[in-house]
DNA sequence: CTATAACCGAGACGGTACGTCCAGTCTTTGG
DNA sequence: CCAAAGACTGGACGTACCGTCTCGGTTATAG
């Protein structure tokens, strides 16, 4: 089996890494509004047009350059409690959006795509749904050792972990730290334990 | 005491309401991207000056119109049972964030307030603090009536009643129906139950 | 009579003046190709809005910055001959069109029109017309005082003086200075007197 | 005498043509701004290298096609007298700047190569100098005929003649037709016979 | 009944980012 | 060595909208 290439010049692989680092670092430096085309283009030393050739728009590539950048430590460990298993990854996921790097940018960024129905499907797609996929391992190891009730469901439970402190970052109206996390967690399976 | 009135011509109590009819309308037509001020101005007979004379910013305009026509139904019932109490507030802010019209408008408006921390803190105190006056008190009733476990804390306890239908509204990766927030207040109530 | 002023904030003379000027000195200095918009409204201290508002396309701020800044001299004397006044005029003319600086700008911008016939009857009305008016007056007196058969026309009379010197310009094949300026009345005029 | 081919894959004389022909038909249908060097490559089916490798800018390219595909019917006729040559000439020349097709896209070039006098020097040499050398041979017979009075010299000759149309059809501001040619050239010739 | 103050509509303005376009160059693979 | 494919830089284009400013004119209280 061959390695067919295309022909023609192949996409610039500097120019991708430069385009996604600059645009992350003018995120951290000054907000998503401040990260303009122009200025993403003239820090990674690249054409506009080669921005808009590989990203339909700014907030396409933000959303890149957040995933591509800011790593998401989410664990799926397998501690032999699901209670524990969720705290665990409860607490990488906060650590990632309470970053002050990178939290303020994801924040924005959600804001952003809040503004058209399309762009929030992208956002979930790409952040939500992969984080998502290895909590509902959590979630049926913890069903079958019996410590969550199947009734409820999977989308059910897995918000009433997340939905609290991701509604806290989203408002900032009250803190979100590692003490919290557990906090939540546990009343939210204490209501989800089969009765 | 007499009523003192300043010199001067009075603020023009037609253009306040036209302005905020057509913000809230042309927000409801074509998003918050489509609010311009110009369009807001044209469409309320009014000057743009006039529009930055009130209102700091688009965005405070924006957040008042919201407040001032989409009006919130947040009812702080007293059934006797504090679940029943908070089942019917949470049906009537879903209600709201849900409406076809408004749902929507809110949700770019709180977009949009994530870009600055200042402006999270007015919608905080615009938009969730005046609702959570009301809950605070059916809260208060739940622990007097030893439905809810104080230890957990108000703050707690409120967000885990309204943070997973609040991100399920602002990420829509499952629906927020009538019987969907019963089942969340439910779990919820039962994990703040006490032991 | 009284003078009526239209409502809202006057169009700025200034802005005006320092946009001309900025765009006749860049056509100057770099040519047409040279004199961009951005450049142009920064150097004036002024918006590219603004531009856009008062003139529709940069051509036609090029026409008028010619007209408004390059003053054309092209007398219309009364000499009591109108081989005289004809040659007094082409000169004028002439030294318009070969002018070091503004020659060149004329030259491009006139070529720019040829780009479309709506532009180029624009360029006809604004720098042809406006000169041919005179020349009728010229030529009127020639045919009243005997010098010029009448069966030619005025336009087949003026084509044959100003035609192929302002071809030379536009080619640059042969020299085009006041002794050429006569030498080409001189067959013009031999050519059009009555038989 | 041996025939030294260069190596290498030699000149592909189907691109040369194809791209010609392209470049004529996109100029004729959109004019020269549509006229695009990605264009004509698509339509040529060639990569734009290849145009670069043999010419040197669109502009020079689209003088090629011109000269290539426009056949300029420019007749140097011995009719015995200098001035039906001349008319037959002007005649030939004046149907081929007038063409419908061809008409607009002379125009449109010569108004880019007025941007720069290297451009207007290559205009000359390939689309004023070859006509040229023919009208001497007419200018010539005429001299020799006693037709012209050799003192004017050929430039002014010629351009007696010439200019008056070509301006017309470099402003539109009057028609041109063979019958305008006819008045121009005798009125020319009037002036310019010996006295 | 005038003066003063604050308002208001109209609309021009500076600034700035957007997303598009195109000329001309460069880098691959393949003939 | 030539050619096709096509990615790339650079930079102008014309549009859009925010928030400010400048007019002429209006509507109130204060004296």
């Amino acid at each position: 089996m061959t390695t067919k290439r295309k022909p023609g010049r192949p996409r610039s692989v500097d120019s991708e890494e430069a385009i996604l680092t600059a645009t992350i670092d003018l995120m951290i430096e000054g907000g998503v509004r401040d990260m303009t085309m122009d200025a993403i283009a003239t820090r990674a030393g690249v054409s506009k047009a080669t921005l808009y050739k590989w990203w339909p728009s700014k907030l396409h590539l933000a959303l890149d350059a957040l995933l591509a950048r800011g790593r998401i430590r989410a664990p799926v460990p397998d501690t032999g409690s699901a209670l524990d298993d969720f705290i665990l990854n409860a607490k990488g996921i906060s650590r990632f959006y309470a970053d002050p790097d990178i939290g303020p940018c994801i924040m924005q960024v959600w804001g952003e795509c809040l503004t058209s129905p399309d762009m929030l499907a992208i956002y979930r797609e790409r952040f939500l749904n992969p984080r998502r996929a290895g909590l509902h391992i959590i979630y049926n190891r913890g069903v079958a050792r019996g410590d969550i009730d199947p009734r409820f469901g999977v989308e059910l439970a897995l918000d009433m972990i997340y939905g609290p402190f991701l509604f806290r970052l989203l408002t900032g109206h009250a803190p979100v730290d590692d003490e919290e996390i557990e906090r939540i967690a546990r009343v939210a399976f204490a209501g989800l334990a089969p009765s």
